[in-house]
DNA sequence: GTTCATGCAGTTTTT
DNA sequence: CTGCATGAAC
């Protein structure tokens, strides 16, 4: 059935690659399962795999693509479209369409959620959580319930909300969760059970959904063999990229779309699992081939073609140390003499200055800023060189880290957006009515108390007395409020009527009110790419802007800027130049990891991870001394550190060792000695 | 009831 | 350094 001028759009790729796009063509039924080392066109086959099914007369509209980060899902719709069009298009005919069921988990999720909230007991105007709400809303609960008088310190509530997310990520038990990976928290089985029970029935009686209430929800009503038999056959084909990062809920809700497995394509590599804090279980890409009958057909993508050898083989050493489980032996024909470098800096403040040293080098020497990366464990790794790159004016774009939607200011307007869309999203009323000046927590929780019971939501807010004090604000508020609940107002200028209540606000409340003002403008012009409110709102939480810059905001587009990350923001990407700071123990392996040999191996991976970004350049810089926070109180803060321990003396050869400043001229090589002058003596001198 | 001052504790990665 | 809880002052 395959027509021949198809055939030629898959010439560029190699045999394995060619058979995962093709699996299928003569009937096999088995889902596949393919296992795509790092920079081996894992993207690529996926595209070219859900071209074929298109050119070969697939509905785009059955295909389920379903990605781990947003970003990742847009790169491969893009994708596919552009192969489309190139190359089917001109035989394939035109009015394809584009994949409309794409995206994450969580946002497809929130999708079918809505979309059959009237036939499985939900409300369809749900408003979603993000963790911070949800980490509010579970604060509330706790005061509610009394919890946190008890004799010992309660959890706090980000420590609650990780728990509950793992209980219901990782479908276990309570107890198990909290001997497993909270042991700390055991003492508190009871209350926290308590807790969650309400936790869920104010979401319910709220109507809004968590993040984790996304998945749960869909896999839930799938639990019902006929829902799912009539949500599955929507689907055709099912595919999933970076199964190594699903969660047992994710597994679950595949194999429950999908019974016999039938269509079903998953791709992932084993060695770049590096998300089990989310509740990922790498032993979902290990056993997936025998979890179907037939069992999954498995395709292994060894050819890499992203590194040069130097590189690869100094990855490959890293990972040799591992239990991988799926052997692979990652190739290449980029051959290379340059061995990635470690390089030994003096401390913190050195390696910010070489990283931007080399990187203003790099530049001269033709690799745009663009094509390099700086990498990190932690996000606030980056600090010292955001100010060492921003003294230099080399501009950056940061991934990973405080989300712009996580500045406070910017949570305040949203707020009051997700308030006016659900006026009893408690964590959004609450948040609101206490920017005004005079309003705490019992005044505010007093007037919700009437809004949500009210008929009319805006009257009852005008109607509300409160003291002489806050009257004028108060009705500026109700007034506002009204306005967006009457939908009087369109999008996006609603947004617009928000800040210029605001504005008064935020310049009482912070100091620095003109950056934050420049970040809701961005925040305006963000809105207006979204068709409605509700979208907005929605899509927001789901998937947020990525990047978050220096104070001016996102550089152009066509400016040129250098990519800071975290690792793991940095997955799925690649560029020229990598370099990889903090490559000590305590930050890599972080030293809040080291409990369990798994968290451990989960460490090694996110080192290979960020290895294998690059594609000429890797360097790895190790600082002597770094900071650390909370170590013994009054000491020097400042801890000598070894290099990481999975780069042993062992791998050495694989690696080219420098240092750096490398010839220091007069303040560096007197380091240490005393000079001509004692200025305590001087000073002392100058007074008698 | 609100706000401010004080002290103490925790501090990764993301949908 | 920040966030959170507590207690005292407005």
């Amino acid at each position: 059935m395959a027509i021949k001028p198809e055939s030629t759009f898959l010439e560029k790729l190699n045999p394995e690659q060619r058979s995962a796009v093709r699996h299928g063509d003569a009937g096999e039924i088995s889902p596949l399962l393919v296992i795509a080392g790092a920079g081996s066109g894992k993207t690529n086959t996926l595209a070219h795999r859900v071209a074929w099914l298109i050119i070969n007369g697939v509905d785009p509209r059955k295909i389920l693509l379903l990605t781990f980060a947003r970003r990742a899902a847009q790169e491969m719709t893009r994708r596919v479209d552009s192969i489309i069009t190139r190359i089917g298009g001109s035989q394939a005919g035109p009015a394809r369409g584009s994949i409309v069921w794409s995206g994450t988990f969580h946002s497809i999720g929130a999708r079918i959620l809505r979309e059959y909230a009237e036939r499985i007991g939900l409300n369809p105007g749900f408003t979603v959580h993000d963790r911070e709400d949800s980490a509010d809303l579970l604060n509330l609960i706790r005061t509610d319930l009394g919890l946190h008088e008890s004799a010992r310190r309660f959890p706090q509530k980000h420590t609650c909300l990780a728990i509950y997310s793992r209980v219901v990520n990782t479908q276990q038990s309570l107890a198990q969760v909290l001997a497993d990976t909270f042991p700390w928290c055991c003492a508190f089985e009871t209350d926290l059970r308590k807790l969650y029970a309400g936790y869920v029935g104010a979401k319910q009686h709220q109507n809004v959904l968590d993040y984790d209430d996304l998945l749960l929800g869909w896999s839930t009503m799938l639990e019902d063999a006929a829902l799912a038999a009539e949500v599955g056959g929507r689907f055709s084909h099912i595919l999933v990229d970076e199964y190594q990062d699903t969660n047992r809920l994710q597994a679950a809700i595949v194999k429950a779309l999908r019974p016999d497995g039938h269509g079903v394509t998953v791709v992932g590599d084993d060695a770049q699992a590096i998300f089990a804090f989310r509740g990922a279980s790498v032993q979902n890409i290990l056993e997936f081939p025998e979890r179907y009958d037939p069992p999954a057909r498995v395709v292994k993508l060894e050819r890499n073609y992203r590194s040069t050898s130097t590189i690869l083989a100094a990855s490959n050493a890293v990972m040799s140390r591992a239990a991988a489980r799926f052997k692979k032996d990652l190739w290449t024909e980029r051959s290379s003499d340059e061995r990635p470098v470690i390089v030994n800096v003096p401390d913190e403040a050195d390696q910010a200055n070489f990283v931007a040293e080399q990187v203003l080098e790099r530049r001269e020497a033709g690799v745009a800023l663009k094509s390099q990366a700086v990498l990190f464990r932690a996000s606030h790794h980056s600090a010292q060189l955001e100010l060492e790159l921003a003294r230099r004016n080399i501009p950056f774009v940061k991934f990973g880290g405080l989300k712009f939607l996580e500045a406070a200011h910017i949570k305040d307007v949203v707020a009051l957006l997700r308030w006016a869309d659900n006026p009893r999203d408690r964590v959004a009323g609450l948040r609101s009515l206490q920017l005004l000046p005079g309003v705490g927590p019992r005044t505010a929780a007093h007037a919700l108390d009437v809004v949500e019971r009210a008929e009319n939501p805006a009257r009852a807010l005008a109607d509300h007395t409160v003291t002489a004090a806050v009257a004028a604000d108060w009705r500026d508020l109700a007034g506002l409020f009204s306005q967006l609940t009457s939908g009087s107002k369109e999008w996006p200028s609603e947004l617009a009527a928000v800040q210029r209540w605001y504005q008064p606000h935020l310049e009482r409340r912070y100091d620095d009110a003109e950056v934050r003002w420049a970040d809701l403008l961005q925040l305006e012009s963000l809105a207006a790419g979204y068709s409605s409110r509700e979208r907005f709102l929605t899509e927001l939480t789901l998937g947020p802007p990525e990047a978050t810059s220096d104070q001016a905001g996102m550089p152009l587009l066509d400016e040129d800027y250098l990519i800071l990350s975290t690792i793991h923001s940095a997955k799925g990407q690649e560029w020229n130049a990598v370099y990889l700071l903090n490559a000590v123990d305590g930050c890599i392996p972080s030293d809040l990891a080291t409990g369990s040999s798994d968290e451990l191996e989960e460490e090694r991976r996110l080192l290979y991870v960020a290895m294998t970004r690059a594609r000429d350049h890797l360097t790895i810089v190790v600082p002597q001394r770094f900071y650390v926070n909370g170590q013994g109180r009054g000491g020097d803060r400042h801890v000598y550190a070894s290099r990481t321990r999975f780069i042993p003396d062992l791998l050495a050869p694989h690696f080219e060792a420098r240092t750096w400043p490398l010839c220091t001229e007069s303040i560096g090589a007197n380091q240490g000695k005393p000079f001509n002058i004692d200025v305590a003596a001087r000073m002392r001198q100058a007074w008698g």
